[in-house]
DNA sequence: ATTCTGACAGCAA
DNA sequence: TTTGCTGCCAGAA
């Protein structure tokens, strides 16, 4: 019988949790970087999906530093308004036009780099 | 058990 | 360049 080397899928959600929460202040990530971190690169609505479910994690989860590829705040209507996400990461340096990250690039933090 | 949806990503046209 | 379809994982009904 094959050895299921995979883990919990509870730890799936764990692991979005504490990587999100591991990005630095000014910073940003894409979803599919957190999902390539994590082992599933395929499955970056899944890293999305998580972090749906942060708002009911005991712990505050920054995940407005959190954008898709292209960094267009994409979930920036789940922050309550619609302009809280925007300006949480303008209050970060990031700067932001039609709600997406003009300087994404210079500001990407990639898990699978910084983390080991 | 089956089906649909979702804060995405990649590729084809 | 934009638009649309497909693949992927997990949860809700």
């Amino acid at each position: 019988m094959p050895a299921r080397i995979k883990s919990d899928k509870k730890d799936f959600f764990s692991q979005v949790y504490e990587v999100t929460r591991q990005i630095p202040y000014g910073r940003v990530t894409s979803y599919g970087a957190i999902a390539k971190y994590l082992g599933t690169a395929m499955s970056a609505r899944t890293v999305g999906w998580a972090l749906n479910m942060s708002h009911a994690n005991p712990e505050f989860i920054p995940a407005h530093r959190v954008v898709n590829r292209n960094g267009i705040l994409t979930g920036k209507h789940h922050f309550g308004n619609s302009t809280t996400m925007q300006q949480l990461l303008e209050n970060e340096g990031m700067i932001i036009e039609d709600d997406k990250i003009l300087n994404f690039r210079e500001k990407f933090w990639d898990p699978s780099v910084e983390l080991p």
